[in-house]
DNA sequence: GCACTCGTACGATGGTTGTCGTACAAGCGA
DNA sequence: TCGCTTGTACGACAACCATCGTACGAGTGC
């Protein structure tokens, strides 16, 4: 049988906007998040659950729904796990050097 | 008479928050004004009057008002007339960066 | 003085959003 | 099989926000 991998939809690197990436990122727990995700080795895919952010689960379903589909990550499915990862390559062809100066000021102030 | 040049508040460079730069960045109108504002010369400090957005002149003054207490435009009265400048220094001495890649981007992708 | 311009302040309004609780679907493991 | 875990979906709710119109205060120029 097919190997179900990808039945979540995200936005192509085309697609990706400016304004949807500085939104997303503008909230502080959804930029925690992100910076959680650079932090981890590259062929590392942390769930949903292994982060342990502020907020209730739905909440945490919200901010990754938002962080997806506006680019930032890219969610695939692994039996009830969600695995995460940054989307470093499409958001540097697209907005070359964004990524990188909002991780290093997320990471030296709070 | 002292000359009243400094009467708004202003947040100082220590005080300026990711979250809300980015916020403040995310809002269409706002970059625009910002992009905008960074094209000028650097010794040019444009009205809020020059900036020829789509909105109305309550709602210029509110996003003016926010990218103000953002930290991320400096604003002085002169007459009735209201000056505009970008905090690229304080800006870059906090998020290193950012201005640059945001200001690429936008100028880039419309 | 008087009209005009610049920009703010305030209130209203409709849309967006961050948060949560509960219910549920799907896989994993004993 | 029977829980337990993972995460989503949906509804609710309060807070926020972008927008506008109107009214106003303060300069500017005739």
């Amino acid at each position: 049988m097919p190997q179900v991998t990808e039945e979540i939809p995200h936005p192509a690197r085309e697609q990706l906007e400016l304004s949807a990436v500085l939104h997303a990122l503008s909230e502080p727990v959804r930029l925690d998040m992100v910076a959680r995700l650079a932090a981890c080795e590259l062929d590392d895919e942390p769930t949903c659950g292994s982060f342990d952010v502020a907020v209730t689960k739905s909440t945490c379903t919200h901010h990754f729904k938002v962080l997806r589909e506006a680019g930032v990550i890219r969610q695939r499915q692994r039996g009830t796990a969600r695995l995460n990862t940054l989307r470093r390559d499409d958001l540097e062809a697209r907005f070359p050097g964004l990524l990188d100066a909002v991780l290093r000021s997320a990471v030296v102030h709070g």
